[in-house]
DNA sequence: CCTTGACCTTCCAGTAACTGGAGAGATTAG
DNA sequence: CTAATCTCTCCAGTTACTGGAAGGTCAAGG
């Protein structure tokens, strides 16, 4: 399987499939004889782990600890280090969930105190200098 | 007032304050005769102006907006594009909002259903790959 | 056999918004 | 006078890609 068939397999674009070579996370298993990335459906299987890790926002270095553990699911230690690190992520996803609230509602005050008219006076810019 | 006490009032790093300056989002008034940035009030305010602006997420070039909207507090249209542009940022954080929520129900559910001990099964890593 | 177009390669540069550090000059306290 | 603390500029690195140039490869059509 070309770059090109292994990135569509995998839904994502080639330019990533091929960073993600080129970082170690995900490498071809082999070179076609002029040079071509070769990949086969365990290679795939990786990217699409990476992808849907990546949506749920793990970095990619968490993505390549969590590519780890699932390389080495026979080992003991696996199922709760990948319940820290999900845990670890909820616990962001929450801290951010707050901020943004905080956010969008000191932010929706502002916008709905302000009359948006041709008036000079507005509260978001009092607010804000 | 040297960098240092500038970068202290607006709540900035120095090495904020001074990368602001290069990219010209709010410059020092004038320098000193051995090249220091001195600032004065109403370049503190500005400053002080960019961080809540970048607090509330706005991206440097909506702060550049913003600022010359702030600057040119007489003029007619100011009040209307503040609450544009203000308005444009309370709809991304409430998109943002939503995608979070997905994505914390999902991952919340996922490690709930992880029992996160030494057995070799686990859920989050059989629904990544 | 040749050409055309789609594919593949590497390498370089740019994105956003800083942050860290080197190397060198300025200022201030003791 | 010296040591510590500023300050300056410039360069590089961060994250996770993305875009593009220059050039090699492959399959199909004429």
């Amino acid at each position: 399987m070309n770059i090109s068939a292994a990135s569509k397999a995998a839904g994502l674009p080639v330019k990533t499939v091929r960073y993600y070579a080129d970082i170690n996370l995900v490498e071809a298993p082999c070179r076609s004889a002029s040079g071509y990335r070769t990949y086969d459906d365990i290679a795939v299987r990786k990217l699409v782990f990476v992808r849907r890790s990546r949506e749920f926002g793990f970095s990619i270095e968490e993505c390549r600890e969590l590519l780890g553990l699932y390389q080495d699911q026979d080992q003991d230690r696996t199922s709760a280090e990948v319940k820290r690190i999900a845990s670890k992520r909820l616990a962001e996803i929450e801290v951010k969930q707050q901020e943004l609230q905080s956010l969008h509602d000191a932010l929706a005050h502002l916008v709905k105190s302000c009359r948006g008219d041709n008036r000079p006076d507005c509260p978001i810019i009092d607010y804000l200098g």
